[in-house]
Formats: C-alpha cells, sequence, structure tokens
DNA sequence: GTAATTTCTAAACCTAACTTTAGGTCAAGG
DNA sequence: CCTTGACCTAAAGTTAGGTTTAGAAATTAC
C-alpha cells in the first residue's frame, strides 16, 4: 500500500462511491485532472475525493457538468484547496439553489390558484406561460392550455 | 376549414406551441390519442389541446411521461373531460411539487450548514448522504465529500 | 388541373451523462 | 514465474425526449 504514490482510479471509485468509468469520464469532461505512474495508470491526490464529493453534490443542486467545471476552475490551481477555498466557491451554488427553489414555488402557487378557480384552460390561467418556459425556451413551446377562451 | 373534422396536426401544434414531430412522439408515448381522417392523417379533438396543455404544464413539475401518462389514465375515458376533471388530476401535481420542493429546501439548509462551519469532507456534513441520493439509486454513488475524518 | 403545402412512416440523428464491450497491458500475491 | 485482478483506450450502446431526413401520398390554393 504506496501511501504517499496517490490513489488508484479504484481506490478513488471506492472512497467516493462513484464508478471507475464514470471518473474516467469526469477527466474527460475536464473536471478532474490525475497523472500517470511509470505504467501508465492514472494517480489521484487525497484531495479529489473531495473534488469529486463536490461534483456529485453540484450535480443533485442541477449542475450540468460543464458548469460544475466552470465553478471548480474558482479554485487555487496552485495549492491544495482549503476548507475556505471550497466555502468560497459553494456561495455560488446555493445561488443557483435559490433560483431553482423560487421557480417552483412560484409554479406551485400558480398551480394552487388554477386548482382553486378550476380554469386550467383559459389564457388568464397563470400556468398560462409561466417565466421559465417563456425565457429559457425561445423556439419551443409558446402557449399552455390552449389560447381559446371558449374552450 | 371543416370545423366539426377536428383539428389537423399543424393546426394542434400551432394551437399549442408544440412542434408536429414532438405532438407524434407524445402519441407513440400514449399521451394521446387522435383518430384518422379518410386519406390516413391524424385528427384532433379541441380538448386535446388542453390535454397536451397539460402535459406541458407537468413535464414543468418535473414529471416524466410515462408518468403523466399515468396521470392522464385519471381522466374519464367516456367523454370529454370536465374543469372538474382535470382538477382532480391536478392534485397528484401538487404532491409531486410539494416533495420536489422539500427536497431542495432540505439540500439548500444543509449546504448553509456546511458553507457556515466549512466542513465539506466529513462523515458528520450534511451532505455526506443526501436523502433522496440514498433512496433514488441503490446501485449508484453512497459516499459524498469522503469518508476519511482526517482529510 | 396543377403547384405548393401538409402530412405520412420509418429510421437515423441529437444531447447529457454515463456504462459496456473488446482487446490488450500492468501490478500484486504466492 | 505465473496467474489473477485491476487498469488501459477507443468505440459503441443506453435512456429521455425529442428533431431531422427521405421519399411518398394527401390536401389546399390558385
Amino acid at each position: 500500500m504506496p501511501a504517499s504514490d496517490g490513489l488508484s482510479i479504484g481506490a478513488l471509485a471506492q472512497r467516493t462511491g462513484l464508478a471507475v468509468s464514470a471518473i474516467r469520464y469526469y477527466e474527460a469532461q475536464g473536471l478532474i485532472a490525475p497523472w500517470r505512474n511509470p505504467g501508465g495508470q492514472r494517480r489521484y491526490q487525497r484531495a479529489d475525493i473531495r473534488r469529486l464529493s463536490f461534483v456529485m453534490i453540484a450535480q443533485q443542486f442541477g449542475l450540468t457538468l460543464p458548469e460544475i467545471r466552470e465553478v471548480l476552475s474558482g479554485l487555487p490551481g496552485n495549492r491544495t484547496p482549503t476548507p475556505q477555498d471550497w466555502k468560497d466557491i459553494s456561495v455560488g451554488l446555493r445561488a443557483h439553489l435559490d433560483q431553482r427553489i423560487d421557480t417552483l414555488i412560484r409554479l406551485r402557487d400558480n398551480l394552487d390558484g388554477c386548482i382553486g378557480c378550476g380554469c386550467l384552460s383559459l389564457p388568464k390561467c397563470a400556468l398560462y406561460n409561466p417565466d421559465d418556459r417563456a425565457k429559457s425556451n425561445g423556439s419551443g413551446p409558446r402557449y399552455l392550455m390552449g389560447d381559446a377562451p371558449e374552450d
């Protein structure tokens, strides 16, 4: 057990709970950068356990891998990140999550109104053209629950 | 413009804002069932505008197409759904949405704790093994932010 | 009656985030 | 030394939710 030579990919997989194939995939996506031993096998630092854990948490928050790579780029490149470094980049996650929660709560409120009034079909319905559908997809669906008042 | 012969797929697409290809795809997934005219083209009822609108709303709530099909099966098959029918099946959406919001809020609270304490790596970290990762994926990642206290 | 739209089907293609497979190499134990 | 298990790469397969394409038939517009 060569402790100072770094972790093998299998060891890192065990420590994080990720599949070996997933770790290699993350490397291809630029989320993690191991070095190679003389035989060409990947070797990881202990700090990479934390890095991959951060990736998993950010994924639960709904970030895509490119977005996570972007966030991770906020870490110092010249040294092992400190707890404060992790804390710093986590602040952005918090904002992202707040926004997602707000959107869902607005959606829920709108649905409540619709359940209350039983409309669910008219242009005046609050679900008619919710914010994020309108802004997230310019070429996507534009109307909800019909556009004919008499329908 | 044969009003009583039903809507063509293009007309339905215009009324809902969906792409023609998406409507055909939804049919393949069992979400909508048009009849055919003598020439073999799809014809839709006006009530199908509302049906597709419901599909779009449910999607925003995070339901998959099979789940939406399941919810739609709660509508009466022998008649055009009434506002009350739509109201009835919408109640299930509300529960689904509540659960999603709760999960996210718990996640946010955990992140807040981690930002506050700066741990982001220890087994005692609240993000260590969040509820939904644990329950939604038995074979997926099991650990978050490492398992070594000294790391 | 003919030209321009629409619509039809089937199959291929697309993105995200991975996993699986195939064929070969490296490393560790006895 | 030799076997077994871990690792390597590249490419193909997977799922969800669609879109695109190709070639043909139906419909509509003039």
